[in-house]
DNA sequence: CTAGGGTTAG
C-alpha cells in the first residue's frame, strides 16, 4: 500500500522531467528511501499539477499512513520540497506521529518550525496529552501562554484544559484560561465540566452543565463520566436517566462509561441490558465498547461471556488484550491469563506497562520464583521511562506485586516529583508484603510533605498496616481524619476500619461500623466474617454468612476464605466441609491453594492428621508450600513426628527458602527430645543460609509502639523490667507455676531453659506495659510468632496477680486473659 | 490543518 502511494506521491508532487525524476531535486535521504521502497528513479512520470491539488494528495497520503514508519517516509519526502517546516504541514506531521505513539518525533518536528501558529501549539499539546506526557503538556501550555505572538482561542481551550486537568499543578493555569469567557462553546463547556470533575468540583461542573443553552451527546457524556470519576456512580446513573428522558440517544462513548459504572455499583443486570443495546445498535464494532464489556463482566466475576466477546472482536487493541488478561488474573485464573499473554505475543502485540502489571500479579499468584525473575528481567530491559509519573507508579506497583519491595523502593526514590499515588502505591506495596513497619515509615515520610494531601487511597493503604501492627491508636487517628473528610461511608475505607477494629480486639466498634456502611458488595461482609473468625467466634461468622445470603449479596472467593479460616480457628470441621462444598457447587468458585491450605489447617488443628493428608493427596492442583506447611504445623501441635517428617520432605522440596518450616520441624523434634533430628534440621537450614526469624512483641503506649525482642537488653527500662519480671516470676511460682521447658527448643541445661523462657519477648512487653500504665488498664500485645504454651500459662497467672486484662494477638489468633466480663469490649 | 466526552490500573 505504502509503496504504491509513494510512487503516486512521487509522480504527482516531485518536480519531473521527461525522462523521469530529476535527481537533483532529491536529497540523499529521500533517494535512499525511494531505493528502499524499490521505486525506480527513472521512468515515465506524468506532470502538471497545480499547488492546490498537490496538497489534496498530501492529505490522502496522511490518511493512508498506518504506522510511524509511513509518516517518517512521508516526512522525508516532504522535507525535500522544503514543506516540512511550514506550520501547516508540520501540524499534520505532529498529529500523525502522536497518533502512532511517537511523541519524540512530534516534538522534533515542532521544534524545527520557526513561525508557530496556534494550530501547531494546539497539536503539540494534544500530542503530549494523547501520549500521557502530562508534565510536558503543561510545560508546553505555559510556554505558549508566555508568548506574545500567539493567543489561545476557543479552539485551544479544550486541549489546554485537558492538559491542565491531567496534573494537579495544572490547576494554576486553568484560571488564566477561564477569564476569557468562551463558556458558551459546546466543546469548551464540555471540557470545563470535565476539568472541574477532575479537580473534584462535581457541583460546579453540574452548574455549568445545567446552564448550557444546548447540549450535545458529548456534554452528557462529559457529565456522566465526571460524576463517575468522582466516585458518584449513583449521580452518574441519574444523569443517564435524564439524558434518556430528554430523548438523547446513547452513543458508544456513553455506553463505555456506563459499563464501568455498572461494574462499580455491582449492577450486572443493567450491564447486560447495555450489552443488548450494544448488540442491537452494532456498537460492539467500536473496540473500546467491547473492551468496556470485557472489563465489566470481569469485574462482576462473570467470566462466561468474556471469551465470547473477545473472540468475536473485529479489531483488538492493546487495551483489549490487557482487559482480557486482567479479567482472568483478577478472577484467580493466573494460568489462563498467562496463556492469553502468550497468544498476545504470537499475535505480535507488544505488551505495555499495564500488561506487565497484570502479568506481575499473575506471577505473584503462581508463586513461581523463576517466573518472577523473568518478569523482573523483562521490566528491567524495557527501562520504562520514569519521567511520566503514571508509568513510574505502575512500575512500583509491579515490583510490589512481585514481592520485590527493594526494587519498588528504588524506583520510588528515583521519581523526583512523586504524587499521592506514588506514595500510596509504595505504602500498599510494603503493607501487602507484610512489611507493615516499612509502610508506616513511608507514611510518616509522606506526612512531612505539606503540599501532599493524603486521600482515600492513602487511608486504604495505611490502615491495614496499622491493623497488622496492632497500632490501634494510630489507626484511630486515621479514623478521625476519615470522619473529617466525610469518607466514613466509603466502602473501602470503612472496610479497612472494620478490619482494624476487628484485628485490634474491638469487635463492637467493628460491628457498629459494619452496620453503618452500604453492604451491597461482599467487601464489608468479608471483613466482618474474617474478624469474628479471628476471635474464635466461628459460629458468629457463619451467622453473618447466612445474613449475607439473605440480603442477596453474592459471596466471592475471599468470603469463603474468611469462612474456612473461621471454621478452622473454632474447630468447626463439619461446617467447614459444608462451606467448601457450597462454594464449588452453588457458587462455582474454583478453590485456590489458599482454600486448600485452610482446609488442611482445619483438619490438622482438629487432630485429623490422616484426613488432612488424604485431602492433600486428592487435590486436583499441585499443593504448594503453604499447604504442606499447614500440615506440618498441625503435626507440631499434635506431636506426630512421622507425619511431620512426611510433610516436611514435601515442603523442603517445594520451598527450601522459608526458615519458618525448618523451625517448625525442629520444634517438633525438640518436643520429643529428639535432638539429633533438631541438629540435622538446623544444620540443613544453616547450610541453606537461613536463620530463625527473631521473635518480637510490641505494645502501644502513648501513641508509640515499643518493640521487644527476646532478651533484648538495649531497652532503656530493661533493668527495671527484669526486676519486676523476677518478682512476678517468684510470685507465680508460689501459686504453683512450674515452667514448661518443653517449649525451649535448644538442647541446654534445665535452668538455662527456664532463663530462655523468662526472656520471651511477650513477657518483656507485658511487664513494660504493667510498669508504664495505670492499674487495671488493659494490656494489648502483638507478637509476630505464636504464643508458646508456657507463655500462655504465665500470662494467665500474671493477669490474675495484677488484676489486668491482657490480650495477646499472635500470628494466628487472639488470646484473651482475665476476660471476666466474657465480652470483647 | 486543530478541539471536548470513552475502555485497562494505581
Amino acid at each position: 500500500m505504502c509503496i504504491i502511494l509513494i510512487i503516486y506521491f512521487v509522480c504527482r508532487l516531485l518536480p519531473v522531467c521527461k525522462d523521469g525524476i530529476s535527481l537533483k531535486y532529491l536529497s540523499r535521504s529521500s533517494c535512499y528511501l525511494l531505493h528502499y521502497y524499490g521505486v525506480s528513479c527513472t521512468g515515465n512520470l506524468s506532470n502538471g499539477n497545480d499547488e492546490r491539488n498537490r496538497e489534496i494528495d498530501v492529505e490522502g497520503l496522511f490518511r493512508a499512513c498506518t504506522k510511524s514508519e509511513d509518516v517518517k517516509c512521508l516526512h522525508a519526502l516532504l522535507a525535500v520540497s522544503g514543506k516540512a517546516k511550514s506550520s501547516f504541514v508540520a501540524t499534520r506531521l505532529i498529529n500523525m506521529y502522536s497518533y502512532f505513539g511517537n511523541v519524540s518525533l512530534s516534538q522534533d518536528t515542532f521544534d524545527q518550525v520557526r513561525d508557530k501558529d496556534s494550530y501547531i501549539w494546539n497539536s503539540m499539546i494534544s500530542a503530549y496529552v494523547r501520549n500521557r506526557q502530562s508534565n510536558k503538556a503543561v510545560k508546553c501550555v505555559s510556554e505558549m501562554l508566555s508568548r506574545t505572538d500567539v493567543r489561545p482561542d476557543f479552539h485551544n481551550f479544550p486541549t489546554v484544559l485537558k492538559a491542565c486537568s491531567a496534573l494537579p499543578d495544572g490547576a494554576s493555569l486553568h484560571c488564566r484560561i477561564l477569564k476569557s469567557g468562551f463558556e458558551w462553546d459546546v466543546f469548551v463547556a464540555a471540557s470545563l465540566v470535565h476539568m472541574y470533575c477532575r479537580f473534584g468540583f462535581a457541583d460546579r461542573a453540574y452548574t455549568i452543565f445545567k446552564n448550557m443553552p444546548s447540549r450535545d451527546t458529548g456534554c452528557w457524556n462529559s457529565m456522566i463520566s465526571g460524576y463517575f470519576q468522582n466516585g458518584n456512580a449513583k449521580e452518574a446513573l441519574s444523569i443517564l436517566d435524564d439524558m434518556i428522558l430528554e430523548g438523547v440517544k446513547m452513543d458508544s462513548m456513553t455506553v463505555a462509561t456506563i459499563l464501568s459504572v455498572c461494574a462499580q455499583v455491582n449492577d450486572l443486570l443493567r450491564g447486560m441490558l447495555i450489552h443488548l443495546f450494544v448488540i442491537k445498535h452494532g456498537l460492539e464494532f467500536h473496540v473500546f465498547v467491547s473492551n468496556a464489556l470485557i472489563s465489566m463482566y470481569a469485574k462482576l466475576g462473570e467470566l462466561k461471556c468474556v471469551p465470547n466477546i473477545f473472540d468475536h472482536m473485529y479489531v483488538r487493541d492493546i487495551v483489549s488484550w490487557n482487559s482480557v488478561i486482567a479479567a482472568y488474573e483478577q478472577n484467580n485464573h493466573p494460568y489462563v491469563a498467562i496463556k492469553l499473554f502468550h497468544r498476545m505475543h504470537l499475535n505480535k502485540v507488544q505488551p505495555d506497562l499495564l500488561t506487565l502489571v497484570s502479568l506481575s500479579s499473575c506471577v505473584a499468584q503462581m508463586k513461581d520464583p523463576l517466573c518472577v525473575k523473568s518478569v523482573h528481567g523483562f521490566i528491567t530491559r524495557k527501562c520504562w521511562i520514569t519521567e511520566d509519573i503514571v508509568i513510574g507508579n505502575g512500575v512500583i506497583d509491579m515490583y510490589a506485586k512481585l514481592g520485590i519491595t527493594d526494587s519498588a523502593r528504588k524506583v520510588f526514590e528515583r521519581i523526583s516529583r512523586k504524587d499521592v499515588i506514588s506514595w500510596n502505591t509504595m505504602i500498599t506495596g510494603y503493607a501487602q508484603n507484610g512489611l507493615a513497619a516499612d509502610a508506616v515509615e513511608v507514611y510518616h515520610m509522606m506526612k512531612e510533605h505539606e503540599d501532599l494531601k493524603p486521600n482515600q487511597g492513602t487511608w486504604v493503604a495505611i490502615l491495614p498496616a496499622y491493623a497488622h501492627l496492632g497500632a490501634l491508636r494510630d489507626g484511630m487517628k486515621i479514623h478521625g481524619q476519615v470522619l473529617k473528610e466525610n469518607l466514613e461511608l466509603d466502602v473501602f475505607v470503612s472496610t479497612c476500619l472494620i478490619d482494624l477494629y476487628g484485628k485490634c480486639g474491638r469487635l463492637s466498634e467493628a460491628i457498629s461500623l459494619f452496620y453503618q456502611v452500604s453492604r451491597e458488595t461482599s467487601v464489608p461482609w468479608n471483613a466482618i466474617i474474617s474478624c469474628h473468625g479471628l476471635h474464635g467466634l466461628g459460629d458468629t461468622s457463619l451467622k453473618y454468612f447466612e445474613e449475607m445470603l439473605n440480603e442477596g449479596v453474592k459471596p466471592d472467593q475471599v468470603t469463603f476464605l474468611s469462612l474456612l479460616n473461621a471454621c478452622s480457628h473454632s474447630g468447626l470441621v463439619d461446617q467447614g466441609k459444608w462451606c467448601f462444598q457450597v462454594m464449588q457447587q452453588e457458587y462455582e468458585i474454583i478453590p485456590t491453594l489458599k482454600h486448600y491450605g485452610c482446609m488442611v489447617d482445619m483438619f490438622g488443628r482438629a487432630g485429623l492428621l490422616e484426613t488432612a493428608y488424604n485431602f492433600i493427596e486428592s487435590m486436583p492442583i499441585r499443593p504448594d508450600a503453604s499447604v504442606w506447611g499447614a500440615l506440618l504445623g498441625a503435626c507440631r501441635i499434635h506431636g506426630n513426628v512421622e507425619m511431620g517428617r512426611k510433610a516436611s520432605s514435601h515442603l523442603f522440596e517445594l520451598d527450601s527458602q522459608d526458615a519458618g518450616h525448618y523451625v517448625l520441624l525442629s520444634n517438633l523434634y525438640a518436643n520429643f527430645g529428639r535432638w539429633e533430628g533438631v541438629n540435622e534440621v538446623r544444620s540443613l537450614a544453616r547450610d541453606r543460609g537461613l536463620w530463625k526469624t527473631p521473635g518480637w512483641s510490641s505494645i502501644e503506649l502513648n501513641s508509640r509502639v515499643e518493640v521487644f525482642y527476646s532478651g533484648n537488653q538495649s531497652h532503656p527500662q530493661y533493668g527495671e523490667i527484669l526486676k519486676e519480671l523476677g518478682m512476678l516470676n517468684a510470685k507465680i511460682k508460689s501459686l504453683g507455676y512450674i515452667p514448661d521447658t518443653s517449649f525451649v527448643l535448644q538442647d541446654v541445661e534445665a535452668d538455662e531453659k527456664e532463663n530462655i523462657l523468662a526472656n520471651h519477648s511477650e513477657r518483656l512487653a507485658i511487664v513494660f506495659g504493667i510498669l508504664n500504665t495505670p492499674p487495671k488498664t488493659c494490656i494489648r500485645i502483638y507478637k509476630n510468632l505464636r504464643v508458646c504454651g508456657d507463655c500462655h500459662n504465665v500470662t494467665k497467672l500474671i493477669s490474675k496477680l495484677t488484676e489486668r486484662e491482657i490480650i495477646v494477638r499472635d500470628s494466628n489468633r487472639f488470646h484473651h486473659f482475665n476476660c471476666s466480663c466474657g465480652d470483647y469490649w
